[in-house]
DNA sequence: CACCTTTATCGTAAATCGACGATGAACGAT
DNA sequence: ATCGTTCATCGTCGATTTACGATAAAGGTG
C-alpha cells in the first residue's frame, strides 16, 4: 500500500517534472525564457530578438505556456506574455532537492562499482 | 564585441542547459536516474525496474549518457552505468542561478504589465 | 466601413522521438 | 568449441517536434 501510494507520488513528480524540463529544452525556448525574465513582451518582441518566423516563435510560446512555465494575457490585438514566477519556483523547489540528492549519492567513487 | 561574445557564452549555455533538460524531459529517464542515484546497475536491472523492452531501456541510457548525466563502464558481457555527480552538479551550479534570477525577476505582479 | 497590426492556427515537410522485436557482438561458463 | 547471458544496434512504425508560409480572427485606427 504505502509502496504503492508513493510509487504514484513518485510517479506523478516525474512527470511534472518532465514536463517542464522538456519544455526547457530547446534553446529558443531558454531564449524565451530569459527575454520574458527582463520584462514582460508580446509576442512581436520576442520575434525581434530571435531570429526565427512569428509562426515558429507562436509555438514555442505555446509550448512554454502548456508547460506551465509562462502566462499569455490577451490585451487587444496583442498577447503579453510573462515569466510565472510560481511556476519557476515549483520547478526549483522540487528539481533542486533531486539534484542535490543525486549529486551526493554515488557508490562508485568509493572504487569497485558493481562488484 | 562584448555584446557578441557574451552572446556566445550564453548561446553555449544555453544549449548546455537544453541538452541536458531535454534529456531530463522524461519520466522514465527521470526512474533511471533515480535507480542509478541509489546505485550502479547494469542494464538488466534497470529493464527489471522499469516495465519496458531492454532495446528501449538501453536507447533510453544512451540519451542519457549523450547528454552527459551518466557514463557507461563496460564489465564483460555487462554494462555498469552510474550517474556522473559531477555532471548534475554543473546542471545545477548553471540552472539554480538562472531559475533564482527568474523567479525573482517579473515586473507583473507590481499591477500594470505591457503598460 | 475599410484598413492595418498582431497573433493563433492550419497545412506541410523534414527530422527526431519512443517503442518494439530481431539480430549480432562480446564474454563467461561448461 | 559450444552454449547461455548481456547488451548495443538495426530496422520499423506511428507519433511528435521544429520549422516555415499562408491565412483567418481579433481588435485597434482612419
Amino acid at each position: 500500500m504505502t509502496t504503492t501510494a508513493s510509487a504514484d507520488v513518485t510517479a506523478v513528480r516525474d512527470e511534472r517534472i518532465a514536463r517542464m524540463a522538456k519544455a526547457l529544452g530547446h534553446p529558443a525556448r531558454i531564449a524565451i525564457l530569459r527575454t520574458l525574465s527582463r520584462r514582460s513582451c508580446i509576442c512581436g518582441e520576442i520575434v525581434e530578438v530571435l531570429s526565427l518566423a512569428q509562426s515558429t516563435v507562436s509555438q514555442h510560446l505555446k509550448v512554454l505556456r502548456e508547460a506551465g512555465w509562462i502566462s499569455g494575457v490577451v490585451d487587444g490585438p496583442r498577447t503579453c506574455y510573462a515569466l510565472d514566477p510560481e511556476a519557476v519556483n515549483d520547478f526549483r523547489f522540487v528539481l533542486e532537492p533531486l539534484l542535490e540528492h543525486w549529486a551526493g549519492a554515488c557508490d562508485c567513487s568509493s572504487g569497485s562499482c558493481c562488484g
